[in-house]
Parts: C-alpha cells; structure tokens; sequence
DNA sequence: CTGGAAATTTCGTGTGTCCTAAATTACCCC
DNA sequence: GGGGTAATTTAGGACACACGAAATTTCCAG
C-alpha cells in the first residue's frame, strides 16, 4: 500500500521539481542545479531556491555546490506523479483519440489535478497497463517501476532483429514522424546496414525497407 | 465561435472568483463581497483585493462598497468554466463509474486543468450532453446557455404531476439519499399531499408513495 | 436625522514562486 | 598550483493570493 499519513498538499511546483529531478538522477547521481533549471525553463537561481525548500520539506537532500537527490519520500511522490502522467496518456490515447505525439502536454496539465481515485478508475478502465504510449514504464500503485536496459536502436549492429520498445521524446514532430514509419513500441526491425560518423541506417520493417537517421535511431530503444 | 485572442493564462484563482460571481449573480445584480467571500470560503478582505484585481484586468466591474459585476469577457470566461465542469462531470459519471455525489469534488479539481481540446472531445465521446448528471445545463462552446424556470417541488400543490429536471445541491449525503429514493432528474412524480409550516410532503414516484421533508423538496427543481 | 450594527475596504504581513545582478565556489588546464 | 570559466548561491525585488486588525461606509430603526 501506498503510504497513507496526512500530508499536506504538494504544491504544482513541487511536484515538477520532484518529477524532474527523477528524471535527471539515473543511477542515483545527485543532480545539477543548472540542468535542472534547463529542463524546468527557470533560471538556475530559482532552482537553487526551490532546491532549499525541498530540502527543508525532507524531500531532498541537497549538498552546496554539488547538487540535489531525492530523499526516499521525495521520490516516492515522483514515482506518484510519474505514474498519473502515464496512466493519463494511456487513457487518453486508449480512450478519447488522442496519438502519442499529443498527449503529452495535456498529461502534463492533468497530473497535478487528478485525485488518486481517478488514476485508478483510468488504470482500471484501462486493464492496469504496464507501459504508456511512448513504452515508457508505469509505477504501480506502491511506487514499484519495472526498469530495463534498452539499446539505442543506432547502437545495433546490422544483421540483428530487435523490437522497439520506447521512443524516447516528447516532441510532437519527431513522434509524428516515428509513427509514420511504423516505428512504434512493439515493432520488430531488421537492421540491414549502418553508415558511419552518425549516418543514416537502413532498416527492414514488416517487409518494408526504410532509412533512418542517427538522431532517431538514438531516440528509439529496443531490445533483443 | 469563442473568442481567438491569444490571452495569457488565467489563475485558478481567477476562475474560481468568476464562477463564483456569476453562480450568485442572478439577473445582473451585484454580487456582494460576504456573499462571496462565503462561497469561496474566504475572509472578505481577501475577496475585496481579488475583485480590484480582477477589476483591473477588465473581467468583473467593481463599484466600491456597492458589490461587483462580471464583464462581458468575464461572464465569456465563466461559463467556459461552467462547461468544463459540468462537462466533466458528465464524463466521469458516464464513462469512468462516478456517481452524481462524488463527481462535483474532482470536477472542481479538473475545471482547471483541462484544455479546451480535451473538453470537447469528452463533449463529443458523450455526444454533447446538454444537462450533467445534477440535471445543470451545459454551456455550449460559444458560451450560450439554457436558461430554465424550474419550481421547488416544495411549491408544488397538491395533485400535481410533474417532472424533475435538477437536483440544486452538491452535498454528497442529500444527492446519495435523493438517489436512493429514485428522485433524480427525469423522473416523473405526483404530489400526493402537502403538510403546511415546511412539513413533509407525500409524493407517488414509479407507483411508489414516498414522504419527502421540505428541505430536500426545496432542492428538487420541477416543471410540469 | 442620528446612532450603531453590518458590510466593506485599507493596512500591514506572510508564503510561495519567480526574476536579475552580484558574489562565491568548484574545477580544470597549462 | 594559480587563474579563469562555468556552476552555483546570495541578495534584493516582484507578483499573486491569502490573513487579521483597524478604519470606513452603508443603511436601518427609531
């Protein structure tokens, strides 16, 4: 069970903050304050600001000049955003016509409105899946995520059929683009051959031939 | 069509400040600042600042000590929030297992959050609804809405059939008990009798005799 | 038409979140 | 190992929104 003590609200900031400090702390490094404003659009300022009130809440443990982790709480409630954004997806693709390249930004308005009943009515409504439309894994309700160690699609070498599993990014046209090409969560490819310096790569999919380029090549994450 | 101004973000706050304006201003009378200030469930002072500001963004006319208005744009506005709420809670009752005393609560948090895309594609999944499940009129999307001159079923006489048509309170424990007894929007009911000094009234509901107080025979709206 | 209660506004404050400019610290290279 | 650059923090300020206490205005009752 998800921890049930009475908490006072979390502030729409705060969950940002939360989310995208998971987001950047792979493997448990403590994060930049300057990365963090990047991916924020603040100024690195008002990040190290936010950064302290976080620390004070016992949601992150943050050390001067050497950047920011999540306390064990703090990550708690990232995985809990984490997984209303992607259950919103899903539902929203599954259930009201939405594609990948569009659901992102309403989710993202979504998260910090939907009470815990609604992301589990969605989840529900949805057969509780496991991965949202871009394959992006869903927490489970306790804040357990499944995590994988995808290849870069760029990353295989010809000869060797894998099946995409994420695309990772959220920008509208790259996702459009993607879907046009078949190139999907799910989709088995052959690779057939690869150009060097970041060339493009020439890939079979369902019998089709097509080319990709490097920098979508690296965006899509597959498995054996 | 609604309005194309590219117009930057209003606050939560400002939307809930209008709503609220225009849900007490029947007929084009000043709102008075207590009034509001209940309803929001606010110290007045903190409504007298709210209202200067929402002044000074030319959504509301503030006349000082004398209550306040909606402007045009602010009436535009409020019954775009209108219609997302009631929206949502149509779709949350229709597609997602809510009940009419538990939906008000997450439409509130919803109204929001929710773009205008999102809104009109659950408006069309419902096959753009015209009442929400308390029997409220929906807004259209250009801001048009029904207005309807329904009568407290406690101001029925004797004899009288009529029908249902809204359910004006939000307290889940009345909604919950109106549903139990069948008293819900469309349904059909004689009078059967009427006791004088806000006494109970009798009704005859599906072949059923059912006694009903004042009170909830104030909330029950009517039309023959 | 006046006294006083009720309604409303003003005033001073606090919190959360943002900003820019300036100061400080970390780090890396020659 | 000293200096410069990049990263980070501090300082000072702004805005939106809330509060309580005090001042002001309205308005009714007699």
């Amino acid at each position: 069970m998800t921890s049930d003590v009475a908490r006072e609200p979390l502030t729409r900031s705060t969950e940002d903050y939360l989310k995208a400090i998971y987001r950047l702390s792979t493997g448990g490094v403590a994060v930049a304050t300057t990365d963090l404003a990047e991916l924020l659009g603040l100024a690195p300022a008002s990040v190290t600001g936010m950064i302290k009130r976080l620390s004070e809440q016992g949601l992150a443990d943050h050390e001067r000049y050497r950047g920011v982790k999540l306390s064990a709480e703090g990550r708690r409630i990232a995985l809990q955003v984490l997984r209303r954004h992607r259950l919103i997806e899903a539902y929203l693709v599954g259930f009201l016509g939405y594609t990948w390249d569009t659901v992102h930004r309403e989710a993202e308005r979504l998260e910090h409105a939907v009470s815990e009943e609604l992301v589990e009515r969605m989840a529900h409504a949805l057969g509780n899946p496991r991965f949202d439309p871009h394959g992006d894994p869903i927490p489970d309700a306790d804040g357990r995520i499944a995590e994988f160690v995808h290849i870069p699609l760029a990353d295989i070498p010809p000869g060797e059929v894998v099946t995409i599993r994420r695309a990772d990014t959220r920008d509208d046209g790259r996702l459009r683009f993607l879907a046009a090409e078949g190139l999907v969560p799910g989709t088995v490819v052959k690779v057939v051959s690869r150009q060097p310096y970041h060339g493009p790569m020439s890939l079979e999919v369902a019998g089709v031939t097509r080319i990709v380029g490097h920098e979508l090549a690296t965006i899509l994450l597959c498995s054996r």
